[in-house]
RNA sequence: GGAGAGAUGGCCGAGUAUGGUCGAAGGCGCUCGCCUGCUAAGCGAGUAUACUGGGAAACCGGUAUCGAGGGUUCGAAUCCCUCUCUCUCCGCCA
């Protein structure tokens, strides 16, 4: 969410950002209605006044045990016009309110311009795919001969983008998981558990409402939502908090499941682990002081990508363009790792900074070193999304023979097994 | 699921019977100053937020906020209603 008074005092700079994120929206009606929300402000303002120095006044004839109904009269006059001009008000805040949660955040000035993912602009690369002496193969061919992906049971239990691991495919998963939150430990990250249903406030406290509703899985009964991403529970673990600026940055990781409808994404990576309605991924999110958010937003990216060079898998960090951005985010690194079986690089992690967007509507706040209250900075990144490494393992890592040679790094999670093999 | 208790500032906690001088005692914490050869202790002062009007600003005024929403009243932390959440006991259960 934007502060109101900044989108009016800055109003041209806004709306050339939101216009460079190709989003649409009416300021000038949120102008008015912020204009006439002072008037009413003006209007029921001297009223109460009014009433309370006639109030008070009251409460001292009375003691003094003299007559007061005159007074009283006098006050049950504007009684009506401050209820009316009240409810008024409250109206034109909701409306107001609702307005502001449905405005982007603004772009970074470091953020490219560009309309759309073709304009993302390569920061670095790192690592070189490697030259198969055979034709390489899709992960879903890999899984399936070995036996470690079950994609029709999946879709029996549940439906379709339902995958089931099995056997060493299950253990891998695992294994994955535990490398990423064991280095991430070691970079000072806390481990977190945490609830994968969480509550309106927490989807509209990090952006997820009300504007992407259609994304979420709902539990309508209980009026709970499942999570897509840790990043709800995890950053909402502080909304209505203040902390103190020595407690920053707050760096937290934590795996969970994640769970998207995928709406409007029919016919696009229909096979495989890629796009799945619900899959593992370790988030790292961070908190921090408002002139902190920039280099930790770099190291965040950098702890990230550490995960995908212990694994040995070719990456490389794309700076999301404006007209590719999410949302809540101000700037955004995707990482894309190299996938032979499809020939190209895809998303498996994406890291953003969304300075005081977030903690705006979830109010997390700090105090700062001069005694201020501020809203903080939150950040984070995926740290990686384990079902899509998986992937990046199976197809990086497969010989000629259909096995697959597992990393090293992932060697100790697994009883030091080295290679997958079929039966 | 049944019964009961509760929700007050950064935190703890009084106030609720008897509505008014309560933005709210006290304590802790924090900030500044003093003091002590360091540390601790001690002494003094200060210490909510949002909105809004005026002002270049320092600042000054107004409104709101004691879980949320509504009601009674000239006036509500305090009385009434609804809701949410938390805790305790019982039941059930991984």
């Amino acid at each position: 969410m934007l502060d109101l008074k900044f989108i009016i005092s800055n109003l041209e700079e806004v709306k050339a950002k939101t216009k460079a994120r190709n989003y649409s929206f009416d300021f000038d009606s949120l102008i008015q209605k912020d204009a006439l929300r002072k008037s009413v402000i003006n209007e029921v303002e001297k009223l109460k006044a009014d009433r309370n120095a006639i109030s008070k006044q009251v409460g001292i004839l009375k003691r003094e045990g003299k007559d007061t109904t005159e007074l009283q009269e006098q006050v049950k006059r504007d009684a009506g016009k401050m209820q009316e001009l009240d409810s008024k008000l409250a109206e034109i805040d909701e409306e107001i309110r609702s307005m502001l949660l449905n405005i982007p955040n603004l772009i970074d000035d470091t953020t490219p311009i560009g309309k759309d993912e073709t304009e993302n602009v390569m920061v670095r690369k790192w690592g070189e795919p490697r030259k198969f002496d055979f034709e390489p193969k899709n992960h879903w061919d890999i899984g399936a001969d070995l036996g470690i992906i079950d994609f029709e049971r999946g879709v029996k239990i549940a439906e379709s983008r339902f995958n089931v691991l099995a056997g060493i495919g299950a253990r891998l998963d695992r294994a994955i998981s535990s490398l990423m939150l064991d280095m991430h430990r070691e970079k000072g990250y806390i481990e977190m558990s945490v609830p994968y249903l969480v509550n309106t406030k927490s989807m509209i406290g990090t952006g997820q409402l009300p504007k992407f509703a259609e994304e979420a899985y709902v539990c309508e009964r209980d009026n709970l939502y499942l999570i897509s991403t840790a990043e709800i529970p995890v950053t909402n673990l502080y909304s209505d908090e203040i902390l103190d600026v020595k407690q920053l940055p707050v760096k937290n990781t934590s795996l969970t499941a994640c769970f998207r409808r995928e709406a409007g994404s029919y016919g696009k990576d229909t096979k495989g682990l890629i796009r799945n309605h619900q899959f593992n991924k370790v988030e790292l999110v961070k908190i921090c002081a408002q002139d902190k958010s920039v280099e930790e937003h770099e190291s965040l990216t950098h702890d990230a990508e550490m995960v995908l060079q212990a694994l040995n898998l070719p990456y490389r960090v794309m700076a999301l363009s404006s007209g590719d951005l999410g949302f809540s985010s101000a700037k955004t690194y995707d990482l894309e790792v190299w996938l032979p079986g499809q020939n190209c690089y895809r998303e498996i992690s994406s890291c953003s900074n969304f300075k005081d967007f977030q903690a705006r509507r979830a109010n997390i706040r700090y105090r700062d070193a001069d005694g201020k209250v501020k809203f903080a900075h939150t950040l984070n990144g995926s740290g990686l999304a384990v079902g899509r490494t998986l992937v990046a393992v199976l197809e990086n890592y497969q010989n000629e023979d259909g096995s697959v040679t597992i990393p090293e790094a992932l060697r100790p999670y697994l009883g030091g097994l080295d290679i997958i093999k079929k039966g």
